[in-house]
DNA sequence: TACATAACGCAATAATGTTGCATTTTATTA
DNA sequence: TAATAAAATGCAACATTATTGCGTTATGTA
């Protein structure tokens, strides 16, 4: 993952202010989404609520994280792949969602075959999310 | 579907209150999933919110509705088919999230194929979710 | 260094969800 | 039908997640 979050702002057209670049610190250096409770308890302080949910929304317009529901419906965040931008999301993956450790996982590689859904219905994206228990919570037991 | 809904609670060891009729008779009536705000709204002052919150949570553990989260996050109750029960739900199916009219529909038919997961991670439940526009919003346009 | 504006912090408010406890409803039994 | 025990409800209080408006501060630039 790219280290220089200021670069990575001022590219999408944002200020690189001090919160930015501690949400962003935090985001890119974890292998799975982060929610926004866990976020905001990490940022404690540092950060205004809101202020959090704004850089959120924003990082999220710009192409820079994308969100995912969680199966209790919480918001979690990851950073994009590189070739997400303001005009659009490229990262259409899977989700692994652990029951153990409640982390989400960005299932990359996953490629899912076609499905045929009921005529009528217009596909425009697919979210495939699986439960389970995931490795490190596997070796843990 | 079956519009005996005393007797279904019954089944179940469920006392058959007026509240937890009208909501069977609402949720029942439906060929999408709905929301908790919506079902709120709609049953207004003749039960309580929390009663409401109880009487879902209750149906959902006896295998009588289902909890789907939509792509908002928000909850939405459907009913379970026939074969679920207080021991295990066995509606593992697929949703379709409408981005117009945000109804959800249970894809009850559809079969995935099988998903190959990271080593290490071990797969409880598959969750499909498709987001785009029904069968009714597109007849409208 | 000065300036314009983007971003932030704070206060207020809304929506969603949970818990404890007194009261009422339901199903059963007398 | 009337009495009873347990289940379910309603209400109050509270917690969490999320949004909006507005005055103040930080950022990038000239
Ligand atoms: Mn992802
Ligand atoms: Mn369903
Ligand atoms: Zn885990
Ligand atoms: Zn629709």
């Amino acid at each position: 993952m790219n280290r220089d979050f200021a670069g990575l702002l001022h590219q999408t057209g944002l200020k690189a202010t001090h919160s930015r670049i501690s949400v962003l610190e935090i985001i890119a250096d974890r292998d799975a989404a982060i929610s926004q409770p866990t976020l905001e308890k990490m940022m404690g302080d540092e950060v205004d609520r809101v202020t959090l949910y704004r850089i959120l929304k924003t990082f999220e317009e710009k192409g820079i994280v994308h969100k995912v529901i969680d199966l209790h419906g919480t918001a979690n965040y990851a950073i994009c792949s590189s070739q997400c931008s303001v005009h659009e999301h490229h990262d259409e993956h899977f989700h692994f969602n652990c029951t153990n450790c409640d982390k989400v996982y960005c299932l990359n590689d996953l490629h899912l075959p076609a499905i045929q859904i009921p005529q009528g219905f217009v596909t425009s994206s697919v979210s495939l999310s699986i439960t389970g228990v995931c490795k490190n919570c596997n070796q843990q037991s």
